[in-house]
DNA sequence: ATCGGTTTCGCAACCGTTATCGATACCGGA
DNA sequence: TCCGGTATCGATAACGGTTGCGAAACCGAT
């Protein structure tokens, strides 16, 4: 650690111009081979790191996406995340990842940080974001893509599917293999949009048919496999007439088919079970839970190719709407 | 998205000077109330978002620590994370992540990168790095933090747990026990170093009295459930007097529980089972799995904390080696 | 009215790199 | 040998803020 190095240092030590050691570790042209190796090689043998704070001040530029989700831990957004890096690893763009906890104030914050660094890109997860977050998405002039969901008012680019197409898809599913005692298990509304989406488009599709539902369970904090557990059993408990539960999520579906599996109820006989993202964690249970795919990683790779070609045409590109449709799959639990 | 706002558009505005409105923003001393006010106001108003850019480059400081994980799909890292991000939320710090993929050599550019920002602080996982990141990490004058291990040779700070004990500790459980014919089935070494070192500590274990592997297996790309099913299967099916099995992780041991179920076993009366790290999936499930738990929240809080305590003095702090005790839990199949 | 001590504010000089454009070196052809 | 054209390089001015002072304004007390 002994002094910061810097440009112009390694610029004297090979006898050029700052410029001139600033174009040949860009690899910007006109620089001749020969000195450009000579350069290359002092600064690998000093380890000078560039400063890009400087120099994207100067270029106006920043090889940077910003990525913003609600949670990590959810099974669900790393796979976005990787469908978006995928896509990246072909250009000069990296991915920034903000975790904004499920929450509009935080996001608006998160955003707020992210935007001041002037990245290439903005991709959010949902549609819903405070008056303020819309303003500064609006204002901003960088390529902007709201994914996952579709069911609103996007600001400008939007990839994703709609959770209310979703959650009636899997009614009338259910509806068709004959369950009428329905019980719908899910994440406390205000948290997630997505979830209440699936939620009203599930009920509506019972009202379709005029049912309702038969029980109703909310819970708040993380998804897992535990409280998935925990409600299915109170559920069943007070309601043993129910002969099929809808979850918001996969991770809960699992801990219903793990109380079903404890209490030697059959699925889908005694009762039906289905969930929703289709998982990972769905693969090598003991029975294939019924899902809708939430189309995760295609959604990453469509938003940064949407930001790759706003980079090309210089932001004049068209508005993107890009409506995926959600597969359901029934496995072996409906 | 008219033109770009300038700090010196919205001092304009105020009728003050940039330096006045620059300080109102930042909330430095020596405005008055009643121009703060005024100054913040109109950049509300008008959607300001601080160009952080030039902000960095001139105040020579950057409020964001770097966080380089080989995986965020793998459960384990995101843990990590949130440890971090809980302690950095009492701070202007924020944490941005890098990926990986453990690949060495992926990790040096990644590490890179973010250097380039000049971080606040680097908190990488693992202590295995190539010759220019090691020098990288040696040269840079932010505080770094290797996390997760503690066998090996660490450049600054560093904190994690043994994982040569970890699986040395699993031996004595497993073998104190009565179990002789045991099974091991982890990631392919090359690529994850902390599960070579498990292995290793569990065969020097097994070694200490006497006994070897009576079988092994090992498989390529991410842990899942699902190929933790399919080689438990696998091994057991060639390996039928096998009377316990020693998994890398979680995931796979759920997965060799999943088969154990579909195949009529029981556990651990056949079969008994181990993992590693105690993840959030093993709670709910038939069985409570054994496992060790890997502190990865308190590595990340811990880590955080080195980066804050740094930067109060002024990196003069003193070398921080913290080793913490993975705790054993037996749970119900050993 | 004068004065010392605070507040409150603004000028100028940077921070480390890159864009721009002009200067120089080099090269084959006339 | 001279010339136009192309490679190669360097001086200078940004980029959009912030630090470090000094200046001005304000205050109550003398």
């Amino acid at each position: 650690m002994t002094k910061k190095l810097l440009l112009k240092d390694v610029a004297k030590l090979a006898g050029v111009s700052e410029m001139t050691a600033s174009r040949a570790l860009r690899g910007a042209p006109d620089v001749s081979a020969k000195t450009k190796a000579k350069i290359e090689e002092i600064a690998r043998i000093h380890g000078y790191v560039p400063n890009r704070i400087a120099g994207s001040l100067s270029s106006q530029s920043v090889n940077l996406v910003a990525v913003v989700v609600p949670s990590l831990n959810s099974f669900v957004f790393p796979e976005v995340l990787s469908g978006i890096s995928a896509v990246l690893k072909e250009s000069p763009l990296k991915p920034v990842v903000g975790v904004s906890g499920y929450d509009l104030e935080e996001e608006e914050s998160v955003i707020r940080e992210m935007l001041s660094w002037r990245p290439s890109g903005l991709i959010v997860a949902g549609l819903e974001h405070t008056e303020v977050t819309r303003r500064m998405l609006q204002q901003t002039d960088c390529p902007v893509v709201e994914v996952m969901d579709v069911d609103g008012d996007p600001v400008r680019h939007c990839v994703g599917i709609s959770h209310l197409q979703a959650g009636r898809g899997m009614a009338e599913q259910i509806l068709a293999r004959g369950y009428r005692n329905i019980g719908f298990i899910g994440t406390k509304m205000p948290q997630d949009f997505r979830a209440r989406k699936r939620f009203d488009g599930f009920t509506d599709g019972l009202a379709a048919q005029s049912l309702t539902l038969a029980d109703l369970e909310h819970y708040s904090g993380e998804s897992s496999i535990q409280t998935g557990r925990q409600l299915t059993s109170q559920m069943l408990a007070r309601n043993p007439r129910l002969d099929c539960i809808y979850y918001s999520s996969d991770v809960m579906s699992v801990g219903g088919l793990m109380h079903c599996l404890a209490a030697g109820l059959s699925v889908p006989g005694d009762i039906a079970l289905a969930g929703f993202n289709n998982l990972q964690i769905l693969q090598g249970l003991p029975l294939q839970l019924a899902t809708t795919d939430a189309c995760r990683h295609e959604i990453g790779e469509r938003a940064a190719r949407i930001i790759l070609k706003s980079r090309e045409t210089g932001g004049a590109e068209g508005l993107v709407f890009d409506r995926l449709t959600p597969a359901i799959s029934l496995g072996e639990t409906l």
